[in-house]
DNA sequence: AAATAGTTTCACCATATGGTAAAATTATTT
DNA sequence: AAATAATTTTACCATATGGTGAAACTATTT
């Protein structure tokens, strides 16, 4: 039986044998580095460190920062995009979805806002998207699916009319800013990180009730 | 008459003589570099090539790449905050108020979103602020202003009971998150910039009306 | 005009960094 | 157990990058 690519396994875009116990440690030292220092500050050899092991195993497996960084990205993106998406369209009553949206992102682990961060950050550098739009795809489902919802309920009358997007926009922008800009806020407030998650929890319902004010018919 | 400093007047922390013209190209291209690529992505030689000078001038100026942009950080910082500072304290209606915060930041130099997001980029990497709380210290005189007032408006019955703070924040977010995270919501709502930026436009109004009704008493 | 001070350029350095070839080692096949 | 393949280590390389000293040049003083 004749055994094709030898030797270079790792880098044949089909779905290798079983990832090595390395490998995954080296993907989740990776994801940590990106994560903190992004892709300009993050060095292979820290990636390395991290995981426990040489440099040169890190190329040996992922070939090159670029690509290290890609694959990253994208299980990051679309872990936490796939969340949102989950909960922009999930079967329940609208006040609720508003209530679940803001909640979900302001009562997870430490990491998230990390997360939000990263992604909003190097979106921005335009590092990742062009090439991989892909990431975002269900979520462009997800915001039809919330639009239609949305138009629903107005032409039923729970909801005054109002623009569906514009108001996707507020919500993502009431859950996430408080959490990507939670710097920014902490300095301008005054309060430390321990005050400032202390202030973030329990906040979503006193959101959903002012969403909930601001569409009411 | 004993000339003292020479030869090195750039780097003492007393008000220089006149900044140069040199010294004010190289200031602005820092900014413009350092805002787009931020300080890891940032290279001397990059922001030496937009100035039109030696990187060697650079230093000569500057000393340091550290030194330069601390004092880029600071003014852009400086400026921003300020802006948002001088809006909250702003002696204006308390609906209206809502109206500038949005509308100024919605309706600004295509620079404010990287400006903004700049700033939340670098003050997560902790590589700024920790030393330099000074920057937003007016804006911690705001808050405190920005809460008399709503208190006060609660006071007269022309607001509901709610928390200042988190109003604030509420107010924040929807002006800034929208900019900071355009690349995400242009994917994530399939937009290019141009319809990106035509959908903010205009949304100060209907932005102001759904927060003037959420806290309606 | 000579001297001094300030500015700009040139040629470099030391180090950090992404990356690689090849040897060494450890599975896995046959 | 030989042979083959996969993994890990070692020893590097080329380049990028922040930074600097000294020469060259231009203003300013005296």
């Amino acid at each position: 039986m004749v055994k094709l690519f030898s030797e270079d396994r790792r880098l044949l875009y089909m779905k290798p044998v079983e990832p090595t116990e390395t490998e995954q440690r080296i993907k989740e030292a990776a994801k940590q580095i990106f994560l903190r220092r992004g892709f300009d500050g993050a060095r292979m050899q820290d990636i390395a460190d991290l995981a426990g092991v040489d440099k040169a195993l890190v190329h040996y497996y992922f070939r090159s920062k670029d690509k290290l960084f890609a694959l990253t990205f994208d299980e990051i993106a679309g872990r936490f995009l796939g969340q949102i998406g989950q909960v922009l369209t999930a079967d329940v009553p609208f006040a609720e979805k508003i209530r679940l949206l803001i909640q979900q992102d302001t009562s997870m682990p430490t990491e998230y806002p990390l997360v939000a961060n990263f992604i909003i950050a190097e979106l921005n550098q335009s590092r990742s998207h062009s090439e991989r739009p892909l990431t975002v795809k269900p979520l462009r489902d997800a915001h039809t699916l919330f639009v239609q919802q949305v138009d629903r309920e107005i032409k039923a009358g729970t909801l005054r009319s109002l623009n569906a997007t514009q108001l996707l926009i507020v919500l993502i922008s009431l859950s996430l800013f408080p959490l990507v800009a939670q710097s920014l806020l902490q300095a301008l407030l005054g309060l430390d990180e321990e005050d400032y998650n202390a202030m973030l929890t329990g906040r979503a319902d006193d959101l959903a009730d002012f969403v909930n004010r601001a569409i009411a018919p």
